[in-house]
DNA sequence: ACTGTTTCTTGACTTTTATCAATTGCAATG
DNA sequence: CATTGCAATTGATAAAAGTCAAGAAACAGT
């Protein structure tokens, strides 16, 4: 691995706290991986091998089931995940493929259940990402459950515009489909869903969307930080 | 604070690996409280100023927003909740209220996280603790996500006859409107799911439930552990 | 620039779920 | 034992979301 590289996983919040001597321990025997776009990472059902953290490029976490699929998140850089399956020395429940050229690195769980065994601060780290885990999955609940599919989309706009530094237009850096199975539709409703906030002064045109009333917009979505705020650190 | 009551909470996973010193230190200043039915015990977005233990009773943890309002979660004797918002020293996110008379036990947050950085074994059970939390709420997202209603009503039919002993006869513990609630949909149509339900040999007077075949609910209901298996310790 | 492929959109229709209103049925109360 | 109160059900209707089929628009490769 590269020192670069090295450096970007250690300035993780859930690593830079960690004792240098167990950062040295798990470095060695990591992988960091390139791989294109589309490639199934991990299968929901299988054992935990390894803890992975997208170094670059995005991964979708899905999940399956009754024939169907659904999209839990989308991980950009720098990224832990399936953690608490790793801790728990339990199987996936999700399942992950990168949606672009992406490098990911691969800890060995083994190494990573004694590093919080031997490591005080390591697990301290821990438990502050598992909590935040733990508080994300429960926004997506909530926003799933109190929510139309409309509401969804446009507190996801909201949302992404937030991010861009509010210009009014954001890029979409992944497909419409994954957008609709991220929130919970068919694709034939997302486009249904983008048309009704037309009168919201939302236009959207292939993979750029511009949000030209953000106040009009928050008036339906009544966006809600219990549910839209992304959990800190 | 009895000493049997001390030993119970003591027992839970959360506790048992805790040091004896650091264990001596919380119960002082812990207060057991008894609650009647229906006493809201905290709300979302308040700050976490206390870890919760349902000690005797049951709690439902539940959310708001768009004027709507939907269970997460239905908790018996002993669970602790509401623990990643006491770590993160954050606001909730749910919101909790007491669903018959019960005995809550209250630990002052800033001592938990305390506790959690001097007691190691603490911190180790806190995260599997809340690596268990996380992955309850993903297979409540799965649940919400990938099923039907009358799918949902199945699983969870299923469930509960497994967990009473497969004996075809389950005895509900709360209202419908609450299971409604936390399946997420509306008291009527959960009348409606179990009309549907009649055809796979389920029968239905109040409060008791009768589940005549459940190969062929089981047809139906499509189990998958992977949702519905509830997160072992 | 053309061709084939894929994503996205649109329309018609069905299914699922919610809403509103009314009724039933149980259980507690006086 | 009637009465009251509430949970649960039922029916009618509306809204939301899914399905299927077709067309339009973008994209990749030649």
């Amino acid at each position: 691995m590269r020192d670069q590289d090295l450096e970007r996983v250690r300035a993780l919040p859930l690593f830079a706290s960690m004792a240098e001597g167990t950062f040295d321990r798990l470095a060695p025997t990591s992988y960091l991986q390139r791989f294109p776009s589309g490639v199934h990472l991990i299968s929901e059902g299988d054992e935990a091998d390894f803890l992975h953290v997208v170094v670059e490029g995005s991964v979708e976490l899905f999940a399956s089931g009754n024939s169907r699929e659904t999209t839990v998140a989308i991980l950009q850089p720098v990224t832990a995940f399936i953690l608490a399956a790793v801790l728990k020395d339990s199987v996936y429940l999700m399942s992950a493929r990168t949606l672009e050229n992406s490098r990911i690195l691969m800890i060995p769980a083994e190494l990573i259940r004694q590093a919080m065994e031997e490591d005080g601060a390591f697990c301290q780290a821990m438990v502050r990402e598992l909590a935040r885990g733990f508080r994300t999955m429960v926004k997506i609940v909530k926003n799933q459950k109190l929510r139309t599919a409309t509401e969804r989309l446009a507190n996801c706009l909201l949302v992404m515009n937030e991010q861009n530094g509010s210009t009014g237009r954001i890029d979409l850096p992944f497909e419409k489909r994954l957008l609709a199975s991220y929130l919970g539709v068919t694709p034939e409703n997302l486009s249904r869903a983008f048309k009704t906030l037309e009168a919201y002064g939302v236009r959207n045109s292939r993979s750029t969307i511009y949000v030209d009333e953000p106040n009009g917009l928050h008036e339906l979505a009544q966006p809600n930080a219990l549910i839209d705020a992304s959990e800190e650190w």
